[in-house]
RNA sequence: GGAGGGGUGGCAGAGUGGUCGAAUGCACCGGUCUUGAAAACCGGCGUGGCUUCACGGUCACCGCGGGUUCGAAUCCCGCCCCCUCCGCCA
């Protein structure tokens, strides 16, 4: 959600940067003028219920006192008459205010260059050198197979389309990433390890922004009100929802292993081979609620502990920062990282990693009281992957892939898998 | 799934129809006292909205939503959550 004093005192600026994203000023004057009808009919109805109060007061004390109270019964009775119209416009123009504020996108931060789509994206960096092959690098929905670890038409049997099996070493080695990145970032980066449901409620979806805007990107429980995460920021991020948080314990940062789930419409033919684009995936997530001063030093530090995971695992990659036109309604400045696929010859997204600035924290009112005392605030909100583990698999299996099938497996996955090698059959 | 109990301010905990946004204690902030600290004492101390240059005024909030009443934290109905017991299950 936008700020409403922001709406209010600078609506020029708010239109200008919609536009960048698609919504235009007339969202802006539309606010405006339903903001204005809000507060006019709730000072309206404000006075009639003092005077209501007023007139009930009377009539206890008159009362009390033994007198009659038929002129002020009479006038309660009138207000009474009156009140519930008011209400009634008060709380459907409350509702449709809601409607369009839970709708509008976030704002871009200054440094967010702007276009339609990812071809204004800027790469920030690229760090390691793609391998040279003296062969030709398989693709992993080929490699997985022969080494018998990824089985997609097995999957398929038993659930559908985009949904993948790993059998034996390539179960392992899922769980040896799963567990080597919760070790790095709780050992070495200062993440609270978090377990939490994989099923959420709609408020919490409405609080991160996927809802009202994306219900048909999310599985939802037939006859229950449960949705399966379609990320652990969910759950993560709003797991502190309408509380008041302490600025000393700012920034929280939590991390978490969660299954995601989500239902790719729209992406039909997009990515249907390997375990790129499934219904179901493994990520380890990051999570930062942080004071608004030290959350842009956030959204670094974040990135860069993602980043660890790739230079640890020995994989090229780039930092690319999305454009206006590329980025989640909820981000105010997204880093993707991408990572070098040799079987596609291609850098793939594998992180993606925001600063929501206050706009989930407003929606999920999280708040931190100042250590210096005063008003509690809306805190900033940062998530990012850790990695995305199914497509940290594909990184692996392609780049450290060897001519006669096998592969390597990275120096500090070792001690997970047991092994130092990845072979048919294992 | 069945039976019972319960959700009140940061925490604990009173309050069963009006003068209750809500006693009291703790915590917290400011002050007095003290060489300093503690103790003691004094004062302050919820959130949001509307209005105001400001002081202030006002509305709403006692899990959530409806209802009864001139008036609801308090009575009635529905829902959510927590606890105990039984059943079932991992």
């Amino acid at each position: 959600m936008i700020s409403r004093d922001l709406l209010r005192d600078d609506p020029d600026r708010v239109g200008e940067l919609l536009e960048v994203r698609g919504e235009g000023a007339d969202a802006v004057a539309r606010w405006t003028e339903l903001d204005g009808r809000r507060r006019s009919a709730l000072t309206e109805l404000e006075e009639l219920k003092r005077r209501r109060n007023e007139a009930s007061k009377a009539i206890g004390e008159l009362k009390r006192e033994g007198k009659s109270a038929e002129a002020q019964i009479a006038e309660v009775a009138d207000l009474k008459r009156q009140i519930p119209d008011l209400e009634e416009r008060v709380s459907a123009v409350r509702s449709e205010l809601r409607d369009l504020e839970l709708g509008l996108p976030n704002l871009p931060h200054d440094s967010v260059p702007r276009g339609d789509d990812e071809s204004a994206n800027r790469v920030e960096r690229v760090v390691g050198e793609p391998r040279k092959f003296d062969f030709e690098p398989q693709a992993h929905w080929d490699l997985g197979p022969a080494l018998g670890i990824l089985d997609f038409e097995r999957a398929a049997k038993i659930a559908g389309a985009r949904f993948v099996t790993y059998f034996g070493a390539g179960a392992r080695l899922e769980r040896a990433l799963i567990n080597f990145m919760l070790d790095l970032h709780t050992g070495e980066h200062g993440y609270r390890e978090t377990l939490p449901p994989f099923m959420v409620n709609g408020d919490a979806l409405i609080g991160t922004g996927q809802l009202p805007k994306f219900g048909a990107d999310l599985f939802k429980l037939e006859g229950d009100r449960y949705y399966l995460v379609p990320t652990a920021e969910v759950p993560l991020t709003n797991l502190f929802r309408e509380e008041i948080l302490d600025e000393a314990d700012l920034p929280i940062r939590l991390t978490a292993f969660t299954p995601c789930f989500r239902s790719e419409a729209g992406s039909h033919g997009k990515d249907v081979r390997g375990l790129i684009r499934l219904h179901q995936f493994n990520k380890v997530e990051l999570v930062h609620l942080a004071a608004p001063e030290q959350s842009y030093d956030c959204l670094e530090e974040l990135t860069s502990h993602a980043e660890k995971v790739l230079q640890l695992l020995e994989l090229p990659y780039r930092v690319v920062t999305l454009s206006t036109g590329d980025m989640g309604v909820s981000a105010a400045k997204t880093y993707d990282l991408e990572v070098w696929l040799p079987g596609q010859s291609a850098y793939r997204e594998i992180s993606s990693c925001s600063n929501c600035e206050s706009y989930q924290a407003r929606r999920a009112n999280l708040r931190y009281r100042p250590s210096g005392g005063g008003k509690p605030r809306f805190l900033h909100t940062l998530n990012g992957s850790g990695l995305a583990v199914g497509r940290t698999v594909v990184a692996v299996l392609e780049n450290h892939q060897q001519s006669d099938g096998s592969v390597t497996v990275p120096e500090v996955l070792r001690p997970y898998m047991g092994t130092d090698r990845i072979r048919e059959g294992d």
